[in-house]
DNA sequence: GTTAGCACTCATTTATTTAGAGTGCTAACA
DNA sequence: TGTTAGCACTCTAAATAAATGAGTGCTAAC
């Protein structure tokens, strides 16, 4: 045992040894918190190790060369890279369990609302850590159909209402060339839901249909344009709702904040068009935790290259799943955002469960 | 006529002859285009005056007492202040008929859809004139009621569906203690739509309430329910809907993006619901061209204090107004701003005016 | 393998200088 | 009496220079 680190020196594929590990450890934690490249001198005092500035830098220089952290310019300090924070939030990152101030409160107040709730939960989640913040409504992905309303507006035009599971409503006026008896009217609400309530999008197949087609008769083609915005309402991507809060933070993060950047970011936030990428990807990942962390480039937005992303998708009932998700500057503090979003998960769920039990006196939506 | 200036020096209650009106439009003019502080050098060559800067800076130095114009510093050019902003608007602004690029072409494109249609009038009106913009949707102001329809959802819910002239729709869950039967909801629906069909806000007062009431027999507190939704759908104050556009402009403008200051007005945008105010108090004014101007203090919102802020109401038929606001410095384009809203304000109604006129095929909401 | 020591680099800060824009005032002019 | 040239003065912004200091890499000694 003449060399203890001798020993594990190989170990490891990367190339780590646990002196590199801890010493790479060290530099994240500190970038994290003061933004500011970190030096040997600061990571020989920071750590227990007991090494010496000069040791440390050796050994930096290994870590530069494995590509874990570089230097912004010759003789400045190290700062992580993209490759070190991934590891970083793979391996190293312990969580806090972090409390949400008064987290509850704001959000039982708009219990009523769906989407007051929604906004607040990304409002308090922007407050609460100082980055922006993104939540998508659950998209009634894979879920049922729960009532389907025709209903003639005027001789030209009728309304085509649609609920699903969740209360979820959407409507559609649906124009046609002449007006439809009132029998027709009672038939076809009659037909669609008798036919369709229950169901899934995947349930909803051609042949379903084709035999719907034919027991409206000569309306066919009106029951063909409800089916459509039906398979739209239940698919619902097209206009997935987007709430955001704390677009300002942005303006926080000096790394960010240079006008072309800050107005890029801001501006994709204020469409929110294309956020809900974020939503998708991070719904079609990995559903254990629920938790995912794009760093840098992987982040599923162009204008967040520059950002890291924290998501975590939450289920209300039966494939009800919507997602949350947090962006700051790639050197946010992990520990925090993944403790606070879990915590917004449970109690999001929660609420829901609750809500959704005690047969609710108020009206949803 | 020996002395013409004489003559009209002291015709005027605010102490300004022609000449220096002259020299204030143009220090006026000067600054709105560079920003910068404009000293009398400048002016002398500006202008059709013929004057030295000896004596501009004598005239400059009136206009400073008069509180028209102020140094930033000593020995610095002079810029405007609030007070000259609004002579010029009131005054001195000739108003370019500005061209819209490409305006229709955007606009057509999302006719079907008012959101759609009004969110892009937002962000053309961004690209255009690159400040931030606003705009509501048009506010159900004294509107009538089209249509109705109650449908049972389950045995403990039912929808309530409003239609309201220019189709818009408002879904209201109403929750029962026990199911009501078919026969019922046949009856509500039936009643409330001959009662109520065409009926703006006022007419719906406390005799008509008490009347439907008496007529829906023991389902009254169903119709209470039921018209309490209406109410709040025909007012719709409650959620006015707020588009906005190209708030990330105001990083554009130095005066405006430090970063406390801009952080705040793009929270303000980002949030939205305080920008309500720039609709209501647009609304209420002026009917004339529709057009009025917020310089600094004046503007409805906090935030916006360093801003000037250049509304437009849009009449879509009867009393359906909406307001359009853009958002910049003060020393913004006001001709530009103005020529462009009002466009604006003209394109939309015609739209609206074909649109509804030729009896559309497609769907509209 | 570890460390002290030293020369060197480079961003950041601070001070100093310079240039220029602009003013106010005075005296002269038409 | 209004206009103007001229000049001293002020103050910002830009340019330049100097000082600071954090940090590195390398070497030689432990």
């Amino acid at each position: 045992m003449a060399k203890q680190k001798k020993e594990n020196s190989e170990v490891r594929a990367d190339g780590l040894d646990e002196r590199k590990l801890k010493i790479l450890h060290a530099v994240i934690r500190n970038y994290l918190e003061t933004g500011e490249p970190v030096g040997s001198r600061t990571i020989s005092k920071y750590t227990d190790l007991n090494l010496s500035s000069a040791t440390i830098r050796n050994e930096m220089s290994d870590l530069e060369e494995l590509g874990y952290i570089i230097q912004p310019h010759t003789s400045a300090g190290r700062i992580p890279t993209d490759k070190a924070y991934r590891l970083y939030v793979d391996t190293m990152m312990e969580e806090k369990d972090r409390e949400i101030n008064n987290l509850k409160g704001m959000l039982v107040e708009a219990e009523e609302k769906m989407d007051m709730m929604l906004k607040n939960v990304a409002k308090v989640l922007a407050v609460n850590t100082n980055y922006a913040t993104v939540v998508t409504a659950p998209a009634i992905h894979g879920n049922k159909l729960k009532f389907i309303q025709i209903s003639r507006v005027d001789d030209s035009q009728i309304l085509a209402t649609i609920v699903v599971e969740g209360n979820m409503i959407r409507n559609n006026m649906i124009s046609v060339d002449e007006p439809l008896t009132d029998e027709t009217m009672l038939k076809l609400n009659i037909l669609l839901n008798t036919h369709l309530t229950g169901m899934s999008l995947d349930e909803i197949n051609l042949g379903m249909i084709t035999h719907l087609k034919e027991q409206a008769g000569i309306d066919s083609k009106i029951v063909g344009e409800i089916l459509d915005a039906v398979a739209q309402a239940i698919r619902g991507e097209e206009d997935l709702e987007v709430y955001t809060s704390g677009a300002n933070n942005i303006l926080k993060y000096p790394e960010l904040a240079d006008n072309q950047r800050a107005g890029d970011l801001i501006n994709t936030f204020e469409e929110k068009q294309a956020l809900a990428r974020i939503a998708a990807d991070s719904l079609e990942g990995d559903a254990g935790t629920g938790i995912q962390i794009y760093i840098g480039e992987e982040a599923p937005i162009e204008a967040m290259k520059d950002c890291s992303v924290v998501t975590a998708t939450y289920e209300l009932g039966e494939g009800m799943r919507g997602s949350i998700a947090i962006v700051g500057p790639k050197r946010m503090d992990y520990e925090k955002v993944v403790g606070t979003l879990k915590t917004m998960k449970v109690e999001l769920e929660d609420m829901y469960k609750k809500k959704s039990s005690k047969k609710s006196k108020k009206s949803d939506q």
